[in-house]
DNA sequence: CCGCAGCACCACCGCAATGT
DNA sequence: ACATTGCGGTGGTGCTGCGG
């Protein structure tokens, strides 16, 4: 069985594109140069011979048809993350943690984290920031005082604080198992263990 | 017949300039 | 500020010839 099917690049930009409505935060996102983004998509649409994106002044927006194309797209990729998921055998996950340097990590007690899921492998990295991130070495960062940065999700893990205490993922990989567990054990814990979360502890990025 | 090396072509990307 | 375009660099791929 074979399939006619776009550049998957171009489909990657197409998706990202049309998610954040810029070639900007797209190529942030994919790593690359908004020219780019803009040339993949532009292929795509010269391919398929249809306009996906109205490029107005200072704004990108979906024409119908490109509206039309992207949850298809969006369900196709999300089959592939979940089937390579499934593919990987048990205890194959690996979660790259970032962590500031000033944060207390015997604190946080990961040893709790790594067995209630032995299923995946956790490899903490601190002193880590968002450059760490934004180069792949690290998948998910715990970070402080940072409330949106484009591209990336930032997840609040506390309350009440003040600043707030936030763990930062890409946006493509924010809902990866892996991910939602450890967001979900990080908040339950820092619910349970208040004290866990007092200075000095999750600092967040400083000085970038 | 197979494997390897050299070469040319092409796709992709980043940078810089330009337009809106 | 952001998208687009043109240009040059780089890496991958396919073709061809040669030797074992």
């Amino acid at each position: 069985m074979t399939y006619i099917l776009p550049p998957l690049n171009a489909l990657r930009a197409f998706e990202a594109a049309a998610r954040h409505l810029s070639f900007k935060l797209a190529a942030h996102e994919l790593h690359v140069t908004p020219a780019a983004v803009g040339q993949q998509v532009k292929a795509l649409e010269a391919r398929l011979g249809v306009r996906l994106f109205e490029r107005l002044h200072k704004q990108l927006i979906l024409t119908a048809a490109g509206q039309a194309y992207l949850p298809a797209i969006s369900e196709g990729f999300r089959h592939i993350a979940e089937a390579t998921s499934q593919l990987k055998p048990a205890g194959a996950a690996l979660l790259q943690l970032g962590v500031h340097g000033s944060v207390d990590l015997r604190r946080l007690e990961l040893a709790e984290f790594r067995s209630a899921h032995p299923d995946i492998g956790l490899r903490v990295l601190q002193p880590a920031g968002l450059h760490e991130l934004v180069e792949g070495k690290v998948d998910l960062l715990i970070a402080r005082g940072l409330g949106h940065h484009p591209g990336y999700r930032c997840d609040r893990v506390t309350e009440g604080t003040g600043l707030g205490d936030w763990l930062v993922a890409p946006e493509g990989t924010a809902d990866c198992p892996e991910v939602v567990s450890f967001r979900e054990w990080l908040r339950a814990f820092l619910a349970e263990n208040p004290h866990a979360n007092r200075r000095p502890r999750l600092v967040g990025i400083s000085g970038r």
